[in-house]
RNA sequence: GCGGAUGUGGCGGAAUUGGCAGACGCGCUAGACUUAGGAUCUAGUGAUUUUAUCGUGGGGGUUCAAGUCCCUUCAUCCGCACCA
């Protein structure tokens, strides 16, 4: 027998699987689908961290299953590749991020085909080719017919020192993440999405699909809903003030209001007001702040007193004052709020600091002189005139009819959720396809002029000012309107990463169609992704855009299905050695080629399948490592000991169908770990035999196969399988054979074991009594007791409780 | 502060429903084979004062029975951060 090569074996299964086009998923067909969907990595300079093969190998899995379950299968990949680092790269070395984006592709491409995964490579996607940019340009155009892209002045991040725009990934502690100097918000154009728009269906669909539990509550926790209502209060200068609440039940309670810096009202009072001066400055110093000292500081709470005006608590008739100080947010709910220092914790510290009165309106809590009283699921109300003695929570509903009735208020629902940001002053991503006309304004690029491709340029930096690299291609810029013919110019600010990234499993449908980003018939058949695998720091973002543009897909009819993805499931870390995240910096990184090349991709695949739960942070280990090449080996190696017949023989049949239970439920339930752990057992008992079926060999390696695909086909040809091991059937069990004739259960004299017996596995309750109770120990050890009681569940033990 | 996790041997981790805690792997110990061992095989391996007792971060509870359920508390990690 040869020993076990498996730079050799691994080379030789990639090739035949790519001449046989065994990978490929069949459009048209009418077999049942599965579309398993992994995060298509960004192609960055530094290769493939072991962090990707997590869960590729784990999708790698569940899709070699189903396609032994024969399944028409779609396993496809792409290239996530607009980014700041291509871009930076670009600046730093001028190479074009096109040619640096190129080489990391080939070297991304070469990684991922040397670790066996099924993918499909005919329908590989790059988000930087304008034949696929063409698209997400063209969804754009969508929205912005559907006025769901719009430009609107916002503030970004910049950098004082370097004079340029950041994204918020790019400020690391207030400070600009490359040159350390101090960040500010500067006032900018920008292009926004409303994603807002679709708060309520983001939330409200999440019901229909099958994604893990701590996914949907991390998304609805950031949509952000909250039902309230929006009172009015009259001002002692007759203006008007519109508050948004969600305790209005509190209304009594209110003993003075606070705007925040920004809010409008401030310039119309200007010449009522008697410190005008003095709000300025507050409203000054308040947008000087950088989003970093804005939360440093979020401790100690500032303000200023309107002098000149009050405003009249539309309930009790008393006037209150009002205050302007920026712990109430101008971009959430109306941007003013009425203050019940009694029952919320940040006007409580606030009162205390402007010593404010007061009110309790809630009972049930402690003196609320010494702090806020805010539960409202208990508690009574006080001091509240018609709704005095009411729990809050009837309190709450009676209010709002109250004010509805009266005319002073209205209930609402706001989210925490705002528009998505949409530009970048940047060269390396997608340009957004709209001219500015002087005369008519905003105008699509037309569609048939799509793809917009990015100019060629020499220098990528960004512009004076904080604009685009794309203002420095004066011959792309100036174009005239598709309106009017007029002499206009290009918009030069570019999409995020995030656009690309927001359709492209769409695209892996039809991925070389030129009329459409894919046909109706190919969306009709793959669509949704059936399971989509990845990482929770996208849940938020990726998951959430993406789910937005389908949605809107979906509304003007491009898309068949309302969600994207039926399935979503999340790997976990792999951690260094010393059990801290990987980085270069702490020189605990573990590089795949270094891997691969020392025990091979199959030892390398289960290796990062078999270290820990799937969906726990786990350290990587040396040592463990070794014990999977051990394994590999182990299988290899029981060609020695291997007998001529097909079948199971009658020692190993039920461990042989217990393991092929074992394996394809844990496969599912992605819990990797243990369907390895259960192959390994079944090999500790081939051990013990001293040696295995050519049936049970075969069928061994087939479970195995998901996992470690080279080496199994290799020993399959070698035992005179048809074809290809991965096409070939997945095994089944029997479930009578899952099942041990004879169990030992355990004999407890008060909760503690005092013997074991065998028993038929079918033994009911009075026969385990029985046999219990004939056992020499156990009488031993009963003598003289009273038996208070026996306990025997059929299958597990009995359990004796004497006195 | 809010939200989400996690806590089990020397280590990574098992334990579908409350029913033998520690599967599987690493490491370690002893032995075999060997010129040699960072190879392979065999046996052992939670702790202790070993007829037994104690053990799943700590404390309390429910139960015949708790890693698992309830209350409480501590620690670590991740996400969000004044959202009225």
């Amino acid at each position: 027998m040869a020993d076990y090569n498996f730079k050799e074996i691994e080379k030789k299964w990639q090739d035949k699987w790519e001449e046989a086009h065994a990978f490929e998923a069949e459009n048209g067909s009418d077999k049942e689908k599965f579309f398993g969907l992994i995060e298509f990595p960004y192609p960055s300079g530094q290769g493939l961290h072991v962090g990707h093969p997590r869960s590729y190998t784990a999708m790698d899995i569940i899709a070699r299953k189903r396609r032994m379950q024969g399944y028409n299968v779609l396993y496809p990949i792409g290239w996530d590749a607009f980014g700041l680092p291509a871009e930076n790269y670009a600046i730093q070395n001028n190479v074009h991020p096109a040619v640096i984006t190129a080489k990391n592709i080939a070297n991304f491409t070469r990684q991922l085909k040397m670790l066996g995964f099924s993918f499909d490579w005919s329908r590989e996607v790059n988000t930087t080719d304008p034949s696929y940019y063409k698209w997400t340009q063209w969804i754009f155009l969508q929205l912005f017919k559907k006025g769901l892209a719009y430009k609107q002045e916002m503030p970004i991040n910049w950098c004082t020192s370097c004079n340029v725009g950041l994204a918020n990934e790019e400020v690391v502690n207030g400070v600009c993440e490359r040159c350390g100097g101090e960040v500010i918000q500067k006032r900018q154009s920008q292009w926004m999405l409303k994603i807002t728009e679709y708060a309520q269906r983001l939330i409200d669909d999440l019901d229909d699909i099958d994604f893990l539990e701590k996914i949907k509550t991390q998304q609805r926790n950031w949509i952000g809903r909250s039902e309230g209502a929006e009172v009015k209060f009259t001002l002692t200068t007759g203006d008007e003030m519109v508050v948004y609440t969600t305790r209005c039940d509190t209304l009594f309670g209110a003993t003075y209001t606070v705007i925040s810096p920004e809010h409008p009202l401030i310039e119309k009072l200007a010449d009522k007001l008697t410190n005008y001066e003095e709000v300025k400055e507050y409203q000054k110093a308040a947008s000087k702040k950088s989003e970093f000292e804005r939360t440093e500081l979020a401790k100690e709470k500032t303000g200023v007193k309107l002098l000149g005006v009050n405003a009249i608590n539309p309930v009790t008739g008393k006037e209150i004052p009002i205050f302007v100080s920026d712990y109430v947010l101008v971009t959430y709910g109306t941007g003013a709020i009425m203050a019940v220092p009694a029952h919320d914790t940040r006007d409580w510290e606030f009162a205390k600091k402007f010593d404010l009165p007061i009110i309790e309106v809630v009972s049930g809590g402690k003196d609320v002189n010494e702090e806020a009283y805010t539960d409202v699921a208990s508690g009574t109300m006080v001091n509240s005139g018609f709704l005095t003695g009411m729990a809050v929570k009837d309190a709450i509903p009676a209010m709002i009819d109250y004010l509805e009735k009266e005319g002073l208020g209205t209930r609402k629902v706001n989210y925490k959720l705002r528009d998505w940001v949409f530009s970048r002053q940047r060269y390396w991503g997608e340009p957004i396809p709209i001219i500015h006309c002087p005369k008519c304004g905003q105008v699509p690029v037309p569609e048939d002029e799509l793809p917009l491709v990015l100019p060629d340029m020499e220098e990528f930096k960004p512009g004076e000012n904080g604009e685009s690299p794309l203002a420095n291609a004066t011959d792309w810029i100036n174009t005239t309107c598709p309106c009017c013919g007029a002499p206009a110019k290009r918009e030069t600010d570019t999409m995020p990463q995030w656009a690309g990234s927001s359709w492209y499993f769409l695209r892996y449908a039809d991925a070389h169609n030129d009329n459409a980003l894919a046909s109706k018939e190919a969306l009709d058949y793959w669509t949704p992704v059936d399971w989509y695998n990845g990482g929770m720091e996208h849940t938020t973002l990726h998951l959430l855009y993406s789910r937005f543009w389908h949605k809107f897909l979906f509304d003007i009819g491009v898309v068949p299905t309302k969600e994207p993805y039926q399935k979503r499931t999340s790997h976990g870390m792999i951690l260094g050695e010393n059990g801290e995240k990987m980085s270069k910096s702490r020189g605990n990184v573990v590089n795949p080629d270094d891997v691969v090349n020392e025990v091979g991709a199959d030892t390398f695949r289960t290796y990062e399948m078999f270290l820990g739960a799937f969906d726990q942070s786990t350290p990587w280990s040396q040592q463990g490592l070794k014990g999977c090449y051990k394994f590999i080996e182990k299988v290899w190696n029981l060609q020695n000991i291997m007998t001529d017949e097909d079948g199971y023989s009658p020692e190993l049949e039920k461990a042989m169908h217990k393991t092929i239970k074992k394996v394809g439920d844990d496969f599912e339930r992605m819990k990797f770990n243990t369907a390895i752990a259960s192959m390994m057992s079944f090999l500790n008992d081939v051990s013990k035999k001293g040696s295995i079926t050519k049936g049970e060999y075969k069928t061994f390696i087939t479970l195995l196969n998901p996992v470690a695909p080279h080496v199994t086909e290799e020993l399959w040809q070698m035992l005179g399988g048809e074809g290809l091991l991965s096409l070939a059937p997945w095994p089944a069990y029997d479930e009578e054979k899952t099942v041990d004739d004879e169990i030992e259960i355990v004999v407890q004299i008060n909760g503690k074991i005092r013997d074991k017996m065998s028993v038929a596995a079918d033994l009911d309750r009075a026969g385990l009594e029985a046999v219990a109770m004939e056992s020499a120990r156990i009488r031993e050890l009963t003598e003289g007791k009273t038996i208070v009681k026996i306990i025997a569940v059929p299958g597990k033990l009995v359990n004796i409780v004497v006195k």
